[in-house]
DNA sequence: GGCATGTGTATTTTT
DNA sequence: TACACATGCC
């Protein structure tokens, strides 16, 4: 077979990793090494030697990932071949897996999806109604319920494991914990709605399935993971079923770079690999081509106290005799002010906005700078945090969807009942009870394709009669008429503008596209949201935008599943390509900067309580969590990386005790690792780089010059 | 039973 | 500070 011409760009491990043959194969890929390189490569590579695109499965971590991969891939190989590959997150593939092959698992293909603050809904519902609310001693927090849930699912561990380990002080309640999990599974069952722990459950008891399950894993014949130091039990375990036969697999990950553990991810995953897969081949990737080495020099220095690991040291023939910069600030203001002062700099030096990255630890730690950008008129992009789908108005609209889409999904109905002026949980209920009285049945396919159009279950339950509180009838009608119309029925004139074909019949017609869904439930949704919320045009104008998106789908089913697995991280994707002339600055928790790289990078709150969080520092797996997390931002720089650091925090925020003016550097930005930074102050900055430590409490400073 | 108002508390990261 | 939860009034 001739050698393609583009491997001679690899450096000869990567060409190992690229180029090796059948078997276990365990990429350790340190920061900026070349990992997407050589992904994207091996799947070249792969199509090169004959291998069928639709039999290689690559997962990755987010689909923006998979994206690029691919289309690096297609630069080097026919381009429309490798759009065939499957590339995806585990969940997203799971969802396509699951409508073809789900049927071997009793599950019906029209399944909806509901995100994790939907199964913390529903948890909480379920608390009501088993009245688990009353007692005096205080129950768990939905959000805790469904982390729970979540944790023991993905660890793969047993409910009174999880809670000693993790949630000590849910223990009493492991009962009613117990009862209410067993209930929120079988509500999902009867409601035919999958949340994202079930996608993977699913999708693993497929693969273990000895029938389906073969024939799964024989369908792929090669498996490329990325990120692999961020998945967790219930994914390798996946992994295991689907290569009990086929045996090509290549996972590619840092564990240094493990910070997910939260979502139950585990390093073991990638130290027990070898273990797993017996015979696995290993190789590491050391070479940086990302960052100059002072940054280097930093990002090592950090990683140098943490404990179990594949140690590596990068290392990078890009010279700079320019040190990154450790900056001084009087405060949060002047933190904003300095950082401003400095984008600003290199992009008058030539480097635009969008080679440039703000990164910090939590989403609200930028909030300052977006008002300081906003008024500048700098403009911004910012990726993590509160995102756009868990806005109301959003859920709104993706709740009327869903009802579309799958009548028996209760939550969604929930969700839009209380919409109606004068409907609380109470009549909800009443309501839906009347609604599912000698309820359709599920809809199945049988295989056989109906013989008589059969009324849509959604339609029957709009014939019924429920009981309305009597303030609402109004209300109810209106729902009622705009759900029919979303079917394509009634409201004939107005609704079916776009397409003059001729009435086939009076009952039955197609529904009208799901853009011209999104329209007539934004004007039902219109007046409810201007009672609702005081904002209510800007969020009105989110759902314009919504409506544009759909617009470029066919399936409502499809829109609705992307819109739930992979969500717009900001407000600006919804706006599809973004013009390219455009030059933006990028704003991102480290989380989401995973992966990424810019010429400039800073590093906001640089100080103990920030990074590490004080929410982490509990235990000292916690604590090494946080400083691959600085690794990790720290990392994503090649050229100039600035970490910045407040001296004085005022509002004193939530902090138990007295409130502490003065903050304390990270502490990871240890002695040693000091001497790596050039150290500066800002004008305001009191020009006191040495205050910088001083605490609150002298003898605590004492403390820490002797440990 | 719905809804407005008041109180207290937890507070990150995301598929 | 913002949000979930409780209370009390209509």
């Amino acid at each position: 077979m001739d050698t393609p011409i583009w491997l001679g760009d690899l450096n000869p491990q990567q060409r190992r990793a690229v180029t090796g043959g059948d078997g276990p194969l365990l990429v350790i890929a340190g920061a900026g090494t070349g990992k997407t390189k050589t992904l994207a490569c091996r799947v070249a590579w792969l199509i090169h030697k004959g291998v069928d695109p639709d039999r290689i499965l690559l997962l990755t971590f987010t689909r923006r990932a998979a994206a690029e991969m691919l289309k690096r891939a297609g630069q080097l190989v026919d381009a429309s071949i490798v759009g065939r590959v499957w590339g995806g997150t585990f969940h997203a593939v799971a969802n396509r897996l699951l409508r073809v092959y789900g049927q071997a698992l009793d599950l019906p293909p029209e399944f909806t999806i509901m995100d994790q603050s939907d199964a913390a809904d529903m948890m909480n519902l379920l608390r009501a109604e088993l009245e688990l609310a009353k007692g005096d001693k205080r129950f768990p927090r939905k959000e805790t319920l469904a982390a729970i849930y979540s944790r023991s699912v993905n660890a793969r561990e047993k409910l009174a494991d999880t809670l000693e380990v993790f949630y000590p002080w849910c223990s009493e309640h492991k009962e009613d914990i117990a009862r209410i999990f067993r209930e929120f599974q079988d509500r999902k069952k009867q409601q035919n709605v999958l949340d994202y722990d079930d996608l993977l459950l699913f999708l693993n008891a497929l693969a273990q399935e000895p029938g389906v399950g073969d024939a799964l894993g024989d369908r792929f014949e090669h498996v490329l993971v990325d990120e692999y130091q961020d998945t967790n039990l219930l994914q390798s375990e996946i992994l295991l079923g689907l290569r009990r036969r086929q045996r090509n697999i290549m996972v590619v990950g840092d564990d240094a770079q493990s910070i997910y553990s939260f979502r139950a991810a585990t390093v073991r995953n990638i130290l027990d690999f070898p273990q797993q897969f017996s015979g696995a081949e290993i190789v590491t990737l050391e070479q940086n081509y990302r960052s100059v080495q002072p940054i280097l020099h930093v990002s090592n220095a950090v990683m140098a106290h943490a404990k179990e690991r594949y140690t590596k040291e990068l290392w990078s023939s890009r010279v700079s005799s320019r040190k990154p910069s450790l900056v001084y600030c009087r405060d949060e203001p002047d933190q904003c002010q300095a950082v401003v002062h400095r984008i600003l700099e290199h992009l008058e030096a030539g480097i635009p906005l969008r080679q440039q990255a703000v990164l910090f630890r939590a989403g609200h730690h930028s909030s300052v700078l977006e008002v300081e950008l906003t008024r500048r008129k700098i403009p911004f992009h910012k990726y993590g945090g509160l995102r756009f789908i868990e806005t109301a108005h959003i859920k709104d609209m993706l709740a009327m969807l869903r009802i579309l889409e799958n009548p028996y999904d209760q939550l969604s109905w929930h969700r839009v009942l209380l919409m109606l002026p004068g409907v609380g949980p109470s009549s909800a209920r009443r309501i839906m009870d009347d609604l599912w009285q000698a309820p359709p049945e599920p809809a199945r396919t049988n295989g056989h394709g109906a013989e008589t159009p059969v009324q849509s279950p959604l339609l029957a339950m709009l014939e019924r009669a429920p009981r309305v509180p009597a303030g609402s009838t109004e209300h109810y009608e209106k729902l009622r008429q705009t759900l029919r119309a979303c079917c394509g029925i009634g409201a004939a004139g107005k609704v079916r503008k776009r397409k003059p074909e001729p009435p086939r019949e009076t009952r039955g017609q197609a529904p009208p596209p799901i853009a011209t869904q999104i329209e007539i439930l934004r004007r039902y949704y219109e007046p409810l949201c201007e009672r609702m919320h005081d904002n209510a045009r800007m969020r009105l104008k989110d759902l314009e935008q919504l409506e544009q998106i759909a617009s470029g789908y066919r399936s409502r089913q499809a829109f609705i599943t992307d819109l739930t697995l992979d969500p717009p991280h900001s407000t600006s994707d919804l706006a599809g390509a973004p013009y390219l002339e455009e030059d933006y600055l990028i704003l991102s928790t480290i989380h989401s900067a995973k992966g990424c790289e810019w010429d400039v990078v800073h590093v906001l709150h640089a100080a103990d309580g920030m990074i590490p969080s004080d929410m982490s520092t509990g235990d000292s797996e916690g604590v090494d969590e946080e400083r691959r997390l600085l690794y990790v931002a720290l990392t994503r720089a090649k050229d100039f990386l600035y970490v910045y650091f407040p001296l004085r925090y005022y509002h004193a925020k939530y902090r138990f005790g007295a409130a502490h003016n003065f903050a304390k550097l990270s502490r990871f930005i240890t002695k040693s690792v000091l001497t790596h930074f050039e150290q500066t102050t800002t004008p305001q900055g009191d020009g006191l780089p040495h205050a910088a430590g001083e605490p609150a409490d002298p003898r605590k400073r004492m403390r820490e010059l002797w440990g």
